[in-house]
DNA sequence: AATTTCAGCTAACACATGTTTGCCAAATAT
DNA sequence: ATATTTGGCAAACATGTGTTAGCTGAAATT
């Protein structure tokens, strides 16, 4: 509580309480673009004015929380990797912990779901490479997988898209529903992975539309 | 141009205006719960009280906004369903009838992916019924063709679930694309949808797995 | 010990917002 | 011809907005 707080370490401190703030007022009333920056910081508990001492923009607050999410989904997919390697089964697993983090940091990542599709272009670009970002290292993850248990697979990164799009949509719509709906959802998440699982095997296993489909 | 116009069709057409100002609006400068009364009425013309005599929210026009992409989405359920009817295959022509609806309705379909996370909860749930409206007619769509094929499919309605999620989600994003990356955007999509079809396939022909998914 | 740095504050500004009130004139109804 | 309804308007209101200027006091540097 009442550590030697040198200044540097205060400011830090503020910073991180106006994003918190941030986040409190969006899991209330939500949205970002319907933010103002004087809510802002009267919830974090600062004069309006202060708030430039630590951002230029609304917009670069904004950043500033993509860039949080997008440590919390390299986290995912750390533990995910590492399931992996223990050998356990990934699909369920992953699902739930994507569930667990979504849930966790709700509003964080009902941010992410809003402004993916959302006002300023800047933010929205932020997003959508955020989330490539993590298409790519997924499709990694399923690539590995598969090269260890001898199965072919079609293009792994339009796998990886379709299963990443589903779990995000979907996972984060369900956020805010009650717990028994919550679980139906990731069962039905786990549905959806394993029907594109195999459909990708199936394709990859048959050779008479490889050349329709002109992948890449 | 000067037609008779009565009363009741003058009303009409100045609502029409508002709601054509605000899909100009948020074309513009993005957003829905950023955008404010006065902005939409000095696009439509007319003078910030005259508003009330239309809606008594903005909120409301929201609600207008919806039903009107509601009315676009089973217009693109009709035609897929005449297409199917003819005998046509269903996949790639669904797929780019939906992109080609998206894209003449962008500003509208921007619309609903943004607020279908959005601000207000009212509008949220409007947009999840018309969604689930679409999903339950697309279900329909596809247990007819498979029957029609004699073909076994695991649980249609979680198929549709997750072939309209995908086409919705990808399909809009790529909206404001230059052509050649919508057309690959297409092309991804019918990759997905053929994944999850062929994987829900194996799915139900394979029995092993049937009672650890407990579907519904 | 003296000086500089700087996070945070108050006060003020110019302007945008939603909403109400009362009025008008034209389309309808009587 | 008279009365009523009603879509649209200007004006005003209270409040909220982003942003700037200048001050303060404590931490950091010299």
């Amino acid at each position: 509580m009442s550590e030697p707080k040198s200044r540097a370490e205060q400011k830090q401190q503020t910073r991180e309480n106006i994003m918190a703030a941030a986040l409190t007022k969006m899991s209330e009333d939500k949205g970002f673009s319907s933010l103002s920056l004087r809510e802002v910081t009267k919830q974090a508990g600062i004069a309006p004015a202060s708030f430039y001492r630590h951002f230029k923009n609304m917009e670069e607050l904004a950043l500033a929380l993509v860039e949080e999410a997008e440590v919390a989904l390299v986290q995912i997919l750390k533990d995910a990797k590492a399931l992996e390697e223990q050998g356990q089964e990934i699909l369920e697993s992953t699902v739930s912990m994507c569930m667990e983090h979504f849930i966790n940091n709700g509003a964080l990542f009902r941010v992410l779901t809003r402004e993916a599709n959302g006002n300023s272009p800047i933010i929205r670009r932020a997003i959508q490479r955020c989330l490539q970002n993590f298409n790519r290292q997924l499709a990694e993850i399923i690539e590995l997988e598969m090269k260890k248990r001898n199965r072919n697979i079609t293009s792994p990164v339009l796998i990886a898209e379709a299963i990443s799009t589903l779990v995000f949509y979907i996972g984060v719509a369900s956020i805010d529903l009650p717990y028994a709906k919550q679980k139906e959802a990731e069962k039905r998440l786990a549905h959806h992975i394993r029907a594109i699982y195999w459909g990708a095997e199936s394709m990859a296993n048959t050779q008479h539309l490889s050349k329709q489909l002109m992948i890449s």
